[in-house]
DNA sequence: TTGTAAGCGTTATCAG
DNA sequence: CTGATAACGCTTACAA
């Protein structure tokens, strides 16, 4: 591997001026900047990314803390992380995956103050977070994928639950459903204060109510068999529901299951519309499902380019908080009810 | 931030001292050993990862090379990252993503010679890999999932795809089946020459010969209505089949409804059998499939492992390779033919 | 427009 | 067992 001496010496100038004509920084004359360019391909030039990031105490690199489980990666959270690296990359920064669990704030600090990261983009933001507080005291530069309960001050990116509920249940009372369940995420996310848990269930309580509807909304586990109990218990607040919400993509298959297993027809007796959907779930049922899906890719873009912003000008006015809504996919599973 | 200078002034010690309480590379008496550490916790001191990286000429970080698909990432591929990530961390090493299209070898090889990583994890590794060729010339260690046609002198962890299928197969056959399908990866993947789709073709063939049954193999697009055609063509091939063998999450779930559509119950008329499936996916149709799972957290952990090994041993014997056979998880879509 | 040189915070090689 | 000190390869004032 060639150093900056390498190529100083072969293109006839100083370091810093292969340095400068390497950054920008000050101006370099053509035919120099032309000498050092062709030095640095004849010798395949390439900075040591140490070096640059000891002498300028900045890594070019962005951690992205996503919780350590064994459930795996949700199709959304993918698309997510695909984009936001991709988008770091034509950023000339790099994305790096720390799996954290929610409560080790310390450790995402350390690692920042070592150095290994410039700034931050924190998943699974709960109403209440420690981390946030932690990384806000720490100084460290972070956007959250998600929001706590007060955001004064934070940059965020998230979906829009509020709108996208409203917009979904728009949807079903316009086909003319009344009685709509929704089967939402799982109580242990509830318990944890995860935030789309939280706001959906109230944006649900609230659109309903506004059009003097019941609200029925049950929480349910992430998986096909709690989403076959969850629904019967739906069914059993009442019975003659026509319309389900879910946003649970596992217990949503679960349900449509319970449905059949019941006799009722999807969508003839009873439509189904899921929301903050992973990109493809929709077409693994039959009649495939009608959805609003999650923008993760939208989501890893915007987060990424706010951090840079947060990360390049610390004194700049902060990054506008990003709120998208998920956008309806027609499906066959809505219709109007019986 | 404290430097090793203010640790080793407190402590009243030299820098190298401290340098080596912390790496252990050389003896440090106890109660020597005991004041660096005081001194240490008492300044909150975190090594700089980056003048550790200069002067040692190692990251601590891994490189994942990820294809930089719109199509998200399964749940396969996420149980790898998760289990990988920590796995590395657990060593001491960070895991970074680089999302690479497959021809981008000389990027890969750039950004390791610039110091970014230690070694590289390849995933989508095809039979004919220029990405192989290069970073073998390069002399970047690196670990393979999957692996080429020829793999002398190469490190790599895969599933062991002829005797997943091999096993499948005999599953099958014990049930009494005669008339078997595959359903495989899509003509893309087979003409890029991705591995999996064409030892899995391979070994289906060879399975079915020996027992001197007739192989219809089929490729198909990952996506449901791909998944359907593909059944059509399987069943036009053999109008008698009574089993197919899927290795294709998405299209499976297709096939499944152009059965249905046709009037041929599962498992009762036609049975089903999914392989190198991702976990959770199986529970997704009722009734649930019957799986042979991806060990993607296995080859996660497997693979850092001999990648580390690589890292540290350079000299070492290479670590084994390891192959993997997915395990079968019994569902309801296999039953004997009618 | 260019060159000089002082760091950046470790590791590792000398001595002692 | 411990201490000095020269790298490591780059950035960035400060000079010219």
């Amino acid at each position: 591997m060639s150093t900056m001496q390498d190529v100083a010496r072969r293109a006839g100038v100083s370091v810093s001026t292969v340095s400068y004509a390497l950054s920008g920084a000050r101006p370099v004359s053509a035919p120099t900047k032309a000498r050092v360019e062709q030095a640095m391909s004849e010798l395949g030039f390439r900075p040591n990314a140490f070096a640059r990031g000891l002498a300028s105490r900045r890594s070019r690199t962005i951690a992205l803390i996503f919780p350590a489980t064994e459930a795996g990666i949700s199709g959304t959270v993918a698309e997510f992380v695909s984009s936001a690296a991709g988008t770091a990359r034509s950023h000339g920064y790099h994305l790096v995956l720390w799996p954290f669990a929610a409560h080790e704030a310390e450790e995402i600090r350390d690692l920042v103050h070592q150095g290994m990261a410039d700034g931050v983009l924190l998943m699974e933001v709960c109403l209440q977070d420690d981390r946030v507080e932690a990384l806000h005291a720490a100084g460290v530069p972070f956007t959250m994928i998600g929001r706590t309960e007060h955001v004064e001050g934070l940059t965020f990116v998230d979906i829009d639950f509020d709108a996208t509920v409203r917009q979904a249940v728009a949807h079903l009372v316009d086909l003319g459903h009344r009685r709509i369940g929704f089967l939402n995420h799982s109580a242990t996310s509830h318990a944890a204060g995860y935030a789309p848990t939280l706001r959906a269930e109230r944006a649900f309580g609230e659109a309903m109510r506004e059009r003097g509807l019941e609200a029925h909304a049950v929480l349910c586990d992430e998986n096909p068999a709690a989403g076959r109990r969850a629904m019967t218990e739906l069914l059993e607040r009442d019975p003659a529901m026509t319309a389900v919400l879910t946003m649970n993509e596992m217990a949503t298959f679960g349900a449509a299951v319970e449905l059949q297993a019941r006799g009722l027809r999807v969508p003839a007796d009873v439509s189904v519309l899921s929301i903050a959907t992973s990109p493809g779930v929709g077409a693994l049922s039959n009649p495939p499902l009608t959805t609003m899906h999650a923008p993760g890719s939208e989501l890893g873009r915007l987060a990424v380019l706010s951090l840079i912003h947060l990360i390049e000008e610390p004194d700049g006015h902060p990054p506008e908080p990003s709120l998208l809504v998920c956008d309806l996919e027609p499906g066959g599973t809505t219709a109007p009810p019986p």
